[in-house]
DNA sequence: TCAGAACCTGTCCAAAGGTACAATGTACGG
DNA sequence: CCGTACATTGTACCTTTGGACAGGTTCTGA
């Protein structure tokens, strides 16, 4: 499959060449859109040299035009792995990756997989974890939770105050104040915070301390 | 590489066989330990004849022993996918996968990949976007918070009540509300409870509306 | 049929959260 | 030196929240 490294500098060329011998290497950043429309396999995309507001644009701009994009970090890290990865990317290494990591990467992401440096992965399963839409196994105290209550909770997932749920569920702010202290209790939750936040399954801090 | 199938009625073998001419198949649920810590490859669970409780757990086991796991389920969804990866397993496919698939599932685990179908894969990006330790650009507004409000932001999206928050900064509950005051006007949210979910990247009610 | 659960509501009250108006001190760039 | 941004706190006041105490209905399973 064709490799295509887009590039600012060109210093690393030879390393790349070395993991593929048939790369090209395109050594300007002003046509990111130009670049890649032409390419027909894997994009590299060298963002040590760009500007940290510009990344997420760039790796957008490569991304669309369909092949998988890599990026290339001078300083992995996990926050911008994850926007980037957000931005359409399926890939993410440093920029100084050696010739036989490359080549996995290539590997993977050419069957439709997605590549970051391993302990990324571990974070990354872990996390999404957090946001399911549907907290299967997570929470078992929402199995607790009475039809009802399960309502008012998710309202309160998303930041509704008590009137507005009494709205929303045609009952009094009384009734809604009912359900709430029975899941207090139920979930073991102090307040409407930590209920929100525990719907989200995010950690509060006195479950931390 | 060795390609371990387990699985408890073995009507697949043949297709299996088919995508991995040297596959074995294990054809007992019971000794998943036992069968997995003799592999030496790709260990392949199929989880379509076993109760949803013991998915995890077995995927669990499986995993244990240090050989990649893909799981494969009768109907993948993305709630079992999530929980099942986040079990330890790098791959999450349907049992019925095509030989052709299950070769490409193969190269990208063999190769430190994660495997999940490809619109799993972005909802696994996005999702996990949402809880992002380090939300960087992902919240312009809080950017513009003052060092100090950033740390009051912080532990509301925890869950801290202010007492709790004045004590930990050693300050007035008074002037922890003067800085939330500030914080709620840049952050454009209403109240604590919006507060926390912004923090965490979590979309609010009156977001949606 | 009776107990219990789930649901709904009322009044009263205390605590927590939030805003308005106002002021003081500090640090820093023009 | 002055203006501006930031951090801090005070008083007063209103709103929201959450608990206590008390009571209704409806439905279901033993």
């Amino acid at each position: 499959m064709e490799q295509l490294f887009i590039t600012p500098s060109g210093d690393l060329k030879d390393r790349w060449q070395q993991a593929f011998p048939q790369a090209k290497a395109a050594v300007e950043v002003a046509s990111i859109g130009e670049a890649t429309a032409a390419a027909r396999g894997i994009v590299w995309l060298d963002i040590s040299q760009m500007d940290d507001s510009e990344k997420a644009a760039n790796v957008a701009a490569a991304a669309a035009f369909g092949c998988p994009v890599v990026v290339m970090a001078a300083t992995p890290n996990e926050g911008e792995a994850f926007a980037l990865m957000n931005s359409g990317s399926v890939g993410y290494c440093h920029v100084k990756a050696v010739p036989a990591q490359l080549r996995e990467i290539a590997l993977v992401v050419e069957h439709g997989g997605l590549w970051v440096p391993p302990e990324l992965m571990q974070r990354f399963v872990k996390l999404s974890l957090r946001v399911m839409p549907t907290p299967a196994p997570t929470q078992p105290e929402l199995n607790e939770l009475t039809a009802r209550e399960l309502m008012v909770a998710e309202q309160v997932a998303h930041g509704a105050s008590n009137r507005e749920i009494a709205e929303a569920l045609d009952i009094t702010e009384r009734t809604v104040k009912a359900h709430l202290s029975a899941i207090f209790e139920k979930m073991d939750v102090r307040d409407r915070v930590q209920l929100a936040l525990a719907m989200n399954n995010i950690p509060t801090y006195t479950t931390v301390n």
